[in-house]
DNA sequence: GAATCAGATAAGTGCATGCTTATATGTTTT
DNA sequence: AAAACATATAAGCATGCACTTATCTGATTC
């Protein structure tokens, strides 16, 4: 099931984290091992759990592959979010504050 | 972090199986137990597992535990989506036709 | 074409996690 | 107050998962 592997590849705060680098713009395996400690083989592996999640998706460029964030995999998490939008109006007035301190 | 712990609530699927039953209706925990074929102390643990993620909330009535949904958790989700909500565009008719779907 | 480089894969290891059985806690019923 | 009931907690076990080192593949450079 896609949605599983959505919500087990967020579970890991290293691949959240590499998933937040890449949306502030794509970049190859190497440069996104900048600042983060960690290998070479963990960070493919990492990449690997996030492309089959279709959080991420790759562009093989010479030697290099580049990275980027792919829509597909946070739509899905929008479409289950979706399903409890129910919930949503008890919790608007805090989203609205979230929202708008993330737009600073 | 409190979102590592949602998102890790999240990554089992029965979990989520009992999130949606109770965003269905709040119900004690041997009423989720039905349907699913699952033991007693592992309903207990999973539902412990959604607590501390603020997923769910229980309410004490009598000798039954009342469980509901806890839109506190669904916000913290939504706040980590709109984080992304740059790539949204993209695939704005993808969502907007999942959310259609789900209303009939 | 040999060396170098970017990235992926393989195999092994330790810790996290979801389950089990057994037992404890707190509440209601008789 | 004893029995029954709803739920939680404890302890142990098996599997999953994130990491490691070693090696492989494919592309580029010299």
């Amino acid at each position: 099931m896609i949605e599983n592997d959505i919500f087990k590849a967020l579970a890991d705060p290293t691949r959240r984290a590499i998933f937040e680098k890449l949306a502030n713009g794509s970049m190859n395996a190497s440069a996104l091992r900048e600042g983060i400690d960690i290998s070479q083989p963990a960070m493919s592996q990492h990449l690997s759990v996030l492309r089959n999640a279709s959080l991420v998706r790759e562009e093989r460029q010479g030697r290099f592959v580049n990275y980027e964030v792919n829509p597909d995999g946070l739509a899905q998490i929008a479409g289950w979010l979706a399903k409890y939008r129910a919930y949503w109006p008890a919790r608007i007035d805090a989203l609205k504050a979230l929202l708008k301190e993330m737009d600073q």
